[in-house]
DNA sequence: CTCCAGGGGTTCC
DNA sequence: GGAACCCATGGA
């Protein structure tokens, strides 16, 4: 795939948005439903090994190369100091469109988590559920054969009580009260109400998979940890000229905050600022 | 031992 | 409406 506007991919899929992508050296491989892929780039062409001819437009969706993304990051530099600082700081990093049920259960799973725990449980998910694959690896398991099970049945995955959380979402998406097409036609905050139905889905869950399977870039609530990130970057609010595009420069400032804020300040300075929020003004 | 990791449900007031 | 506390796991 040629001219993928600049794409940073170890950036792109080890940034939390993704937990099946696995580096090898300049490569990265990763299970996308049931398509096993090892890609990489030469110089501003993404390749992909493993992938079939017929899936190229599944993958052109899944990177969003779609996207004119210099064109979009022009905007955000020429829109706002500190943002083009966030575009400076990781000018390839993309927002994925990922298939809809495996970021749901991938972000249920992430609730009060960290990464490496994540990628483990998902990665034992896949190992037991999901089907095996032509070449080695195991597919995401669909909703239909979560939905058949107990939560018991999910004890090996040592999730938690997470494990409740993902067969209610199964049960839900597989008898069809949670439907990825609907939800797509929606307004945003109608979508993330009714991802909200699902138990264990809150509006930190919701909006992750509103961003990064549902592709909804519009004005976008920040949970209270990025809402630390964007008051930094933003003391005066999201610039308009930025408006519209929220959802991605969510993105970048995660990505910013992450590198800028020592790790063990992130919650308190969040907590603060929330106790700030909520007794005074 | 305690703390906490990219939350959310429940139970209180 | 929102604060406090609970939830399981595993690493630091």
């Amino acid at each position: 795939m040629e001219n993928c506007g600049g794409m940073d991919l170890a950036a792109t899929l080890d940034c939390g948005q993704a937990f099946r992508w696995q580096a090898n050296g300049a490569a990265w491989h990763g299970i996308v439903e049931n398509r096993s892929v090892t890609a990489r780039m030469e110089g501003d062409a993404l390749i992909l090994e493993g992938a079939s001819e017929t899936d190229r437009d599944f993958w052109v969706h899944y990177f969003a190369l779609d996207v004119d993304y210099p064109a979009l990051l022009e905007k955000f530099c020429s829109g706002n100091k500190r943002l083009a600082e966030c575009v400076r700081w990781n000018p390839g990093i993309r927002v994925l469109r990922q298939p809809f049920f495996e970021t749901l259960c991938t972000f249920i799973i992430s609730q009060n988590n960290n990464i490496p725990r994540i990628k483990a449980i998902v990665e034992r998910l896949c190992t037991g559920l999901g089907q095996p694959l032509e070449g080695g690896g195991y597919g995401f398991p669909s909703a239909e054969t979560l939905a058949a099970l107990e939560p018991e049945d999910l004890a090996f995955l040592r999730a938690g009580w997470r494990a409740e959380y993902l067969i209610d979402a199964a049960r839900r998406v597989a008898g069809g009260q949670i439907d990825e097409t609907a939800l797509r036609a929606m307004p945003m905050e109608n979508a993330r109400a009714v991802l909200c139905t699902i138990k264990g889905v809150g509006p930190k869950v919701a909006d992750c998979v509103l961003l990064y399977s549902l592709s909804f870039w519009k004005a976008f609530p920040m949970d209270v940890w990025m809402k630390k990130a964007m008051c930094q970057l933003f003391p005066r609010g999201v610039p308009v000229s930025c408006r519209g595009h929220e959802g991605i420069a969510q993105q970048f400032i995660f990505d910013y905050a992450r590198h800028h804020l020592p790790s063990g300040q992130k919650q308190k300075s969040a907590r603060k600022m929330h106790a700030k929020q909520s007794s005074g003004n």
